[in-house]
DNA sequence: CGAGGTTTACGCTTATAAGACGAAAACCCG
DNA sequence: CGGGTTTTCGTCTTATAAGCGTAAACCTCG
């Protein structure tokens, strides 16, 4: 038996965050066929033949940024839906994307940065990703060292304390935040300092994450083996 | 412009676990066809037209086990590498599921548990995705009551405690493990105790999970916001 | 019926991590 | 040089987890 399996068409999407202006923000670019004519969307679109799902989201992400400014990306889940496309049987990965706060890369006319908190109308089951993909985005700057993905390769600590405010949507103290990072490791300080600016001030030193690379911290596995005494 | 877009097959896999013999296992089948002849494989197969993936997966669990028996079961990833399968272009969308260490369900006689610490040749990625469920579960562990699925209804703190040194691979204290289960408000004591068995001893308090549904402690949430104050 | 063995339960102590707070340092400006 | 501002650092308090020893509850066997 060997009978012709069912195909459905796949699309990659992403969710590429960058805090900008104080708030975590997400691309989005205005369709201009149907279906969801003049809705917002995220990028992506059809995997071709033999192509990776990650090769094709970048693919398609440079059809709207520069994919080199994206610092991290990451697949999340899935979906399938089959009513998630009104006219196609149509399965869809979504990723995580994150660009650093220090570029602005240029974008289409068609496209744009929305914040997260106040989306507009979007296409097709976006809106979920997006906020799925935001629930990610929080959890991993709890465990990981994924804060590197949002921050420029030098930064004051005031700074990276922005940044986290903006992708986490609370308070966070600027001493805590150094010293769970340094305890991990994940974070060291340049030795330099900024010049001062023109408010005044003490001048802060600048920091940087000591690998750009995803790494998690296992130590949130409680229940964790023993020590391995040496 | 209106291309037809590319279109894979698609199969739903599962790496089904349940703590057997002191170890975790997986339920893995013979293959009696090409490409693998005569390897182990993951439960799956191919997607139905207008089929969600986890109907799929649960169907397809259906002609290996008992699918009522699988208290858990989350998606983790999709696989795209389109060299996966030697003959077709073939995404697989890779599950992880759960059985209660107290049943003993009924599988064909293709089927059969394996112990993950000592995996026979599998075909395809399969290895791969097994070996990255058990990280899955070994994580969720840590940070959810996912135990619920790996336990029966009832149970002593020791039988618990050896549930979690198969998952875990490593040495768990019964103290530590209720505290800290306790704590997060996942485990409660139903009050009854067993009686006691041959061996003697005192005899054991039962205890319960409190809600059979997944549930994060957010406790891991490092740098959370500030207490509100009433 | 009591001693010894076995398993579970519980409390005390120690270690580590995180949050809160305030003082000191380092700069600017007038 | 004094006041204002921002950063930095140390200390105190709290929360969580791990280690360990002892008590409790049951069995069996002599």
């Amino acid at each position: 038996m060997t009978e012709e399996p069912a195909r459905a068409t796949h699309v990659s999407l992403a969710a590429v965050f960058q805090v900008r202006a104080g708030g975590l923000q997400t691309l989005l670019w205005r369709r201009a066929e149907a279906p969801y004519e003049g809705d917002w969307a995220l990028p992506g679109g059809y995997l071709a033949a033999y192509e990776t799902l990650e090769a094709s989201i970048r693919r398609h992400l440079t059809h709207k940024v520069d994919v080199g400014e994206v610092a991290h990306l990451e697949q999340l889940t899935t979906i399938s839906e089959p009513g998630r496309h009104p006219a196609e049987w149509q399965l869809a990965t979504a990723y995580l994307g994150l660009v650093a706060s220090d570029v602005d890369p240029a974008v289409p006319s068609d496209t744009g940065w929305h914040p997260v908190e106040s989306l507009p109308p979007l296409a097709f089951d976006h809106r979920e990703i997006v906020l799925a993909a935001r629930e990610r985005l929080r959890a991993k700057l709890s465990y990981t060292n994924i804060g590197f993905a949002l921050a420029p390769p030098e930064f004051t600590l005031s700074e990276l304390r922005d940044l986290y405010v903006a992708a986490l949507g609370h308070e966070v103290t600027a001493t805590n935040l150094q010293r769970v990072l340094v305890r991990r490791g994940v974070l060291e300080p340049t030795g330099t300092r900024r010049e001062s600016g023109p408010v005044g001030g003490r001048p802060p030193a600048l920091f940087q994450f000591k690998r750009p690379e995803l790494e998690v911290t296992d130590q949130f596995a409680v229940l964790r083996p023993p020590e391995a005494s040496s």
